[in-house]
DNA sequence: ACAGGCGGGACAACCCGTTAAT
DNA sequence: ATTAACGGGTTGTCCCGCCTGT
């Protein structure tokens, strides 16, 4: 009786998903619409239909919480990187389009900003384990992207990438602020010109 | 040298100013620091060498006092505008290479980024009246913007302002993320080579 | 005829009032409608059109002019008495047929209860000072409507004082929680008849 | 298993009750001895040894609590109604004389009132929810009354009714502010001659 | 004497993250 | 695994004195 009801694959809803990962759903959709500190674990526990003890028990503090959530966002973006070497293998101009679409979707999809961004504005403690996390993920992003911009044959790979990098920053930022409609709709014109720019023609 | 009963220079110490003014420097310093959510209206106060009910005299709210925070800011800001068109008056050439430093010591020397996008992102209520302050501003800014690069000269006047502000966006939050050392250390030299694309050669 | 320089009768505004005078109105008006716990000296301040200041050193706490509140609505009730008296003096039984629309006009004039019996609930502490006088009035009140009765030449005067008291009372107390359509309606029709059972037929 | 745990009555100690209604306990006896106002969620949940937070688990609110004290206090009055009917079933008259003295020990016992009509007092919003759990209430009662005094055969059961409302109420706030020996002594009597009046002789 | 801002300490209601007991 | 307990934190208001200017 006590394995059955367990089921994760038994029935097809969503509930059946194991605590942890209920959890860890619940805490991302909350962080990211209200805030890390605009969301209190018991919100976290009742969205994820269980209880605080359930939460303490995974994850031992909401700071752990908040560490497991960053994570699982930079998880994501591992992933996109694999698919985007996957789909395109070797082909760093392809890689780069794709990246660009990529970059649009990310902004035009989501008004609340990049979750790792906003993030480190709210921990402000510098010493909080969340911001090397994010940390790393921007080192490794960054390098990802000049590694990317190199294999397209790019004057220069290290610039390109991170003017694309600020510029997909800033208008991830912007949207928040100035909306949709601001600046940050001019990102994919400004971007596809700068990278003509660093193409040899 | 106007008034002497002002005394903010008598004697160099902070507490001469009105509460007021001390209760909002106190406001933007801790506010800047540690995030809206992360200083309490008594820890202000003390900061302010005065008390609570005082705050509470002068701004009704925490969110009042938000607000007058980020107004604060939005004056800091006008003012700026308001030197770079006295300091060199209709040549918008001048005016964008002043922008630039200026925009350059603003990554510099601020590592908690644009008081108004953190604070935006921390203000998850989309009806909170410290939101369309912020807004207003935006669209402020780019009017601006967008003026002083068709005086200047420019192509594409629009385009180069909102590329621009992407780049000083994302420069901003790149280095609370990032680093220094990151992708918005590249912002001067990425800018100047936007802009000459932009110039008529 | 004690000061020339209070101006009582220069202009005809109510603002001429003494301090004292306002401070002590306002409280009352307040007090009524809030309840004593429902106001504060600031508010009393206020809506006296002057400050704390002015309030504490006339009444030296909020207490004392609790006490002087209550001392006002002791001095009205005595007005009332006195009139009674004037108006119709040495005979009782028109004074008790004067006092009994006077208790029907209090009934249905003052929807939130007799002041002194409503601050005799507020004031939960024993040894408040208010207590006393609020006592002391009603001890007053009763003699002085045994007296009445007595001169009415009713048979039981004492009985029939402390049954109207009680009625009265009722009524007052009932209107807040029954409303005027409750049993405080039926106070006039009840009064008269529990008197001419009194009285020798 | 089950049932001893449960074990309301095998220890006497107040602890064994379940939080809730040790919440409620106290703070009904702390509203009634210092008013609504004049007690803190602390105190309760002190009085009631447990917590603050355990307060808001199970009552929201401050005013949350109030309106489930007051019903409290209803649910009682309504139990004495329905043991005064199964006791006398049918008979008007005994019911009446029974009423007679509950309403004696009523005033005798409780020197604060009635805890429905000072906290009508105290409710001055005239919007609180508590209200119209009084309201409500007083209505009833009323209706219990007259309903009593028809089936005990008097000549005009609504005003009888609404008579002796008026001297229990007018009883019990007269007990607050002219103690116990001042007009709140003369109920019974006055009582009791009031109905021998509508009695048919 | 009066107006009024200022300062201070206590306390209100309410909510947080976290840990025990059951 | 649910319910309870806990201490400290939040914003906000209380009453009251001090300390300037007039």
């Amino acid at each position: 009786m006590v394995a059955l009801q367990e089921s994760t694959m038994i029935d097809g809803e969503a509930q059946v998903r194991r605590p942890r990962e209920r959890i860890l759903a619940a805490a991302r959709e909350l962080f990211r619409r209200h805030g890390i500190h605009g969301v209190g674990v018991e919100a976290i526990a009742d969205a994820a239909k269980t209880n605080k003890m359930a939460l303490y028990r995974h994850f031992g503090s909401k700071d752990e919480l908040v560490v497991a959530y960053l994570q699982s966002v930079v998880g994501e973006v591992d992933d996109i990187w694999t698919a985007l070497e996957r789909d395109h293998p070797g082909d760093g101009r392809k890689q780069l389009k794709a990246w660009l679409s990529l970059a649009e979707v990310c902004i035009a999809s989501d008004e609340r900003g990049c979750e790792l961004a906003t993030s480190a504005i709210e921990l402000t403690a510098k010493d909080h384990p969340g911001r090397k996390i994010i940390e790393d993920l921007k080192v490794d992003h960054r390098k990802r992207l000049v590694t990317l911009c190199r294999r397209a044959g790019v004057s220069q790979p290290s610039v390109l990438a991170d003017t694309l990098t600020l510029l997909l920053e800033g208008a991830r930022v912007s949207r928040q602020s100035a909306g949709a409609k601001g600046p940050s709709a001019k990102f994919m014109k400004t971007a596809k010109a700068v990278i003509t720019n660093f193409l040899p023609h």
